[in-house]
RNA sequence: GGGCCGUUAGCUCAGUUGGAUAGAGCGUUAGCCUCCGGAGCUAAAGGCCACAAGUUCGAAUCUUGUACGGCCCA
């Protein structure tokens, strides 16, 4: 981060003296950071490209003033066309321990979103039963996403909508009603359409405790009461569900209460004005064809009620009338014929493209020792997220669902999660966040002061190969962060904790950090444990995942 | 039939405004416990980045087409 901002400072100046401008978009981030002669060499193509000049005639013209310049060194290599690599001192590198410890847990934080509004919806399952495992991934992907931007400088919320209006959940209150029939001994068949899973008859039996009088009430009446008790019951199971995953949602959005507000009304009155609505076959239609959409959709069926589409329409119209510049849904990859509609709604309600995005997660296919675990919601066979909570734990969940970019599908094997290996690799992760504080521990017990102040002296010893390497892989957390911001990617921090995993073992291994020969060496690595410590914990918590000081 | 996503090492996968010799883990092979945590480390082998054409100084990355797989719609 700070190589970047340095570099492009002292570039501009000399690209400007050279009578050349600095493309405006590269005043902004550089996202590459892996090594800076990429940032340099990149940098020497645009230009180039507007000079009308060959790269590396620039690049060498470009070399020879950046070597003139005190702060580093440059220089153009003969080999290959157009390269140029910029090398720092070890001091600047050196200089990251002392940002890492004076900003401590918000080391990597950037104001890159700047106070962005931004909301994150996501799992947003339907009330009629638990959890299961593919939900968790849509979970996972989304709190650690807000987590992202959140350190990333965006302003962010977090909201789950309940889809407690429509068809579906009158079917589960008849579920329920049916099995309390056949609990108090009346021989009703449930009918295939129902829901069958054995959660919907211990629903009913807990209702039947509770209100002994139910199966003797009128259909309606007792329906409505099963719904609203197994609504509720569901609801509940699925706030802990989440809770146990370390997922919050800030705000917890009800469907029904947009219908009864008239929102849906109002919805399609402001689509109106798109000129894009009309009437056919006594069906009130939004014409999505004309902007992308491959066949037009019907808002207000011609029996009076409304689709879903409308109703979802109304509730991303509530969404930006609450002031969100960026709406973020997170969806199932099942949904994505649904995405070009919900765009041309948004387009046809007036908000621009770039305020509606769109994140499909793909299937999780639940294996166990290699063999597909079968789930089906219908026959109620499935396993849900709380069993597999329960059995592999959240911290090797999370980090699993987010190894991974969402819009792959996921093979998740159960034996897998539980083994403590790196098939299994947030417990290589964790490891080194572990043995970072073992080593604090040791310090403090054979009494040796971790200083406050961290000087230029007393980082300087670090200055072998695999340390410098170290300190460039510190500095470019930041960069890591406002990168999965940016491309709403999550799964780019799990690449960069393992990778920064590996580095602390590789040098622990061959580095002594207090058996070290001099003093001031020990001083130094301890700094050096502990910014690392920082920043994995850091890190781990952006996923979700805890930082264990010992396991 | 139309559309979306994918195809990178034997397996599971990273690789994002195009950049130097394409990277991890697992598995395989050969090593490392007198030493701060071996849940670890070192090294080797393993690649036509599905295929073909195009764009350009340069393509795993962008464009088009083809094949295969998953899903959605009709």
């Amino acid at each position: 981060m700070r190589a970047k901002q340095y570099l492009l400072e002292h570039l501009a100046r000399i690209v400007a003296d050279m009578g050349l401008a600095l493309p405006e978009k590269l005043s902004i981030e550089f996202p590459k950071d892996k090594s800076h002669g990429d940032l340099a060499t990149n940098l020497c193509m645009l230009l180039a490209k507007q000079a009308h000049m060959r790269p590396r005639e620039l690049a060498v013209q470009i070399g020879e003033k950046l070597v003139a310049e005190d702060a580093f060194i440059a220089k153009a290599e003969a080999a290959g066309p157009g390269f140029l690599n910029i090398t720092f001192s070890q001091g600047f590198w050196q200089k990251t321990l002392t940002d890492i410890i004076h900003e401590g847990d918000r080391f990597g934080s950037s104001n890159v979103g700047n106070g962005r509004k931004v909301q994150v919806e996501f799992v947003s399952a339907n009330p009629t039963g638990p959890l299961h495992i593919g939900h968790g991934r849509g979970a996972a992907v989304g709190d650690s996403l807000a987590r992202v931007l959140r350190f990333a400088g965006y302003d962010v919320s977090t909201e789950y909508y309940i889809n407690d209006a429509g068809l579906q959940m009158r079917i589960l209150g008849a579920s329920v009603w049916v099995r309390a029939q056949q609990l108090s001994g009346r021989d009703i068949p449930l009918p295939e359409t129902y829901y069958q899973g054995e959660y919907i008859t211990d629903i009913a039996r807990e209702l039947l405790r509770k209100n002994p009088a139910l199966p003797e009430m009128p259909e309606k009446e007792g329906t409505d009461i099963c719904f609203e008790y197994a609504m509720n019951d569901i609801l509940s199971g699925i706030k802990k569900d989440l809770a146990d995953f370390r997922v919050r949602h800030d705000v917890w959005f009800s469907e029904n209460s947009l219908v009864q507000t008239g929102a849906v009304d109002r919805g399609i009155e402001r689509l109106k004005g798109s000129g894009l609505v009309y009437e056919e076959d006594g069906a009130i239609w939004l014409n999505t064809m004309a902007l992308g959409d491959d066949k037009n959709r019907v808002l207000k069926k011609s029996n009076g009620y409304f689709t879903y589409f409308a109703s979802d329409i109304a509730y991303h119209h509530n969404k930006f009338e609450r002031g969100f510049d960026l709406a973020v849904d997170i969806w199932g990859a099942d949904h994505h014929g649904y995405v070009p509609r919900m765009r041309a709604a948004m387009k046809a309600l007036g908000y621009p493209d770039e305020a509606f995005d769109v994140i499909l997660i793909q299937l999780v296919n639940l294996l166990r020792d290699g063999v597909q675990v079968a789930m089906s919601t219908r026959s109620g066979q499935f396993v849900t997220l709380a069993d597999v909570l329960s059995e592999v734990g959240a911290d090797a969940a999370r980090f699993m669902f987010l190894s991974r970019k969402s819009d792959s599908p996921l093979d998740f094997d159960l034996e897998v999660m539980k083994r403590q290996s790196m098939d299994n690799p947030v417990y290589y992760v964790q490891y080194a966040h572990a043995r970072v504080c073992s080593v604090l521990r040791k310090a403090k017990e054979k009494g040796i002061a971790l200083s406050e102040d961290i000087t230029p002296e007393m980082t300087a010893p670090l200055a072998a190969p695999d340390e410098i390497a170290i300190l460039k892989l510190l500095d470019g957390f930041t960069d890591v962060i406002s990168g999965a911001a940016r491309t709403l990617s999550p799964h780019h921090v799990s690449y960069y904790l393992l990778e920064l995993a590996g580095s602390l073992h590789s040098y622990y291994s061959s580095y002594p950090v207090l058996n070290a020969t001099d003093q001031n060496i020990v001083q130094a690595r301890l700094a050096l444990m502990r910014s690392i410590g920082i920043v994995i914990r850091n890190g781990l918590d952006l996923l979700g995942v805890s930082a264990p000081e010992s396991m």
